[in-house]
DNA sequence: TTGAAAGCGCTAACAG
DNA sequence: CTGTTAGCGCTTTCAA
């Protein structure tokens, strides 16, 4: 009968290395000298032992916090339920579990950033990481963040940010649909809040006025049905359309579904892009053409920066790849 | 020029209200006793001063850890690509946040469920959620983590389970079928190892075995790719089939796929079903006949019982609904 | 019903 | 290079 192993702590290392509790740390967390021998005493000591230091021991003396909050901002908590949102948390939960912090997920009110102090005093806070993030919000963030904050979307002088780079993927989308042909091209964007859309429409504008194009623009909020009642809007305003733009998949997809069901053939009579390449993207009728967009190194590399610290460097932008599949 | 304001602690609430720490901690913690006079005052000075108790000084004093984690078996680290782990890590992040507690995401492979016992070792884990469990890593489940450990999907007379009702869903799904004059009805299935899909399977047997009619199986592995695959293999056993009943919301589309490239007719040759009810299985071509799956919910609850301990109840199964589109 | 005091496991000065 | 010492913010006996 085996006392139920309680969880060996610094001090079973220490005893067990023959060292004093404050050099074991020092082995441990990797800060401080100590020489080779004892290093690898502590080292082999706490091996034997599956030794695993207290992060909340340690947060509270450091001062840093247990866990990663992300945020993100929206007119409701609906914006929570965005398929995009659980792959930045699972991205985010993966890269924070070898650190042993974990993460949670908040809806921030486009209409109330100074929410974002209460978040700024938790203790328990080490970082966030901003989503759809607007301007507003971004001016709220509290000095006391500084240093401990990135956001995926656009950012500041002050908080890092990293995207995948929209405008250069939507630029290579908009001259592939040129080069196959069309002319007479139209986007269906996300809504006017999200900056972060801006760019892809402002690539879509630029190449278009190249070409000696207009633009042709609808609004949507990326939900396929949202994107259905767009694609009716583009042809009953521009009948001659011949390709359109979605500002995501799910918007491509609901454009698709409204044109088939309008017995419009795609890409026989209109061209239809997407952006994201989600799983389905390929299984789509017909698969649909889009770009990539890679959601989980995004996001490792903002909960880096957010847990990092160190200086704002200018925005990381991952690039988008073009796939081209059947629907353009 | 104001001090970079420091985050309230208990001992300023409870200066601020006149009383002792100790007590402003019964009162804050509930616990204890407290004249209802004192009670207000505290609760007021907390208030006031915006005091949230630091999560990791909570931790360490009471043995809590800090995150709860999410674990994924599986034969490889892919397993944690599936949007639905994200999904639920997404659900419990949710669940967590208001508790001052993060989340992890880890894979647990399936030969080696033993590794199980570093997670039950670490002071900073609260709690365990099990996901795609197996026999044997429930088996491996090691005492110290009873009490803290929920499984989404099977579970065990000490893991409570949370799940959807797969037989249910299932059943429903092939009544269906069978009512709207399906006879000749085959299945692609999940991996031979993953238990939750055995009920599924089991199901789908037993109607038809009430129906008088014979089974069609073929193994699939959730992958749009495996199911194209699978699709061909049904129709080469069973050319008369008549409808393929997915396991899961991507089995059939893919399923759907490929019978749209060989030429076969959806639902007119053969219906095509699935289940999970995915926001893009209602703009598939055809719409997806599936059964909804409230994973959030699911997760929630696994999340709580994980957190809150208590006796392990008999496992908490979640209606499907059956959602009929275009498909079958 | 309340306060004083001890201590959770760890790190960070500060001496040696 | 290493040990001693003093807390981080909170809960929890134990007395009063």
């Amino acid at each position: 009968m085996t006392t139920p192993r309680r969880a060996p702590t610094l001090e079973d290392v220490a005893r067990a290395a023959g060292v004093s509790r404050a050099t074991a740390s020092r082995v441990l967390a990797g800060t401080g000298y100590a020489s080779p021998v004892t290093r690898d005493r502590v080292s082999a000591a706490a091996g034997r032992l599956g030794y695993t230091p207290d992060p909340a021991a340690r947060a509270l003396v450091r001062g840093t916090g247990v866990r990663l909050v992300t945020v993100v901002c929206g007119t409701s908590p609906a914006v929570l339920d965005d398929p995009y949102v659980d792959r930045v948390v699972g991205a985010a939960a993966r890269f924070c579990a070898p650190h042993g912090l974990g993460v949670t997920l908040h809806w921030l009110p486009t209409r109330d950033p100074a929410r974002l102090r209460r978040l700024a005093e938790d203790r328990g806070v080490s970082g966030l990481i901003l989503l759809n993030t607007t301007a507003a919000v971004l001016a709220a963030v509290p000095r006391t963040l500084r240093g401990r904050v990135a956001s995926i979307g656009v950012g500041s002088p002050v908080v890092p940010s990293f995207d995948v780079d929209n405008g250069g993927g939507t630029a290579a989308m908009v001259r592939h649909l040129y080069a196959t042909g069309r002319r007479r091209v139209a986007m269906v964007t996300g809504p006017r809040w999200l900056a972060c859309a801006g760019r892809s429409v402002h690539a879509y504008r630029q190449v278009m006025r190249e070409a000696g194009l207009p633009a042709r623009l609808v609004r949507g909020d990326f939900t396929v049905h949202r994107a259905r009642m767009a694609a009716r809007e583009v042809l009953a305003r521009w009948p001659d359309t011949d390709a359109i733009v979605g500002i995501s998949d799910a918007t491509a997809l609901g454009v698709m579904d409204r044109l088939r069901g309008d017995g419009v053939q795609v890409p026989g009579d209109v061209a239809v892009t997407g952006f994201d390449d989600i799983p389905l993207a390929a299984v789509a009728t017909p698969a649909l053409t889009t770009a990539t967009h890679p959601v989980a190194e995004i996001a490792a590399a903002a909960a880096n920066a957010a847990l990092s610290g160190g200086a704002v460097r200018p925005p990381t932008v991952f690039p988008s790849r073009l796939v081209r599949r059947l629907s353009a």
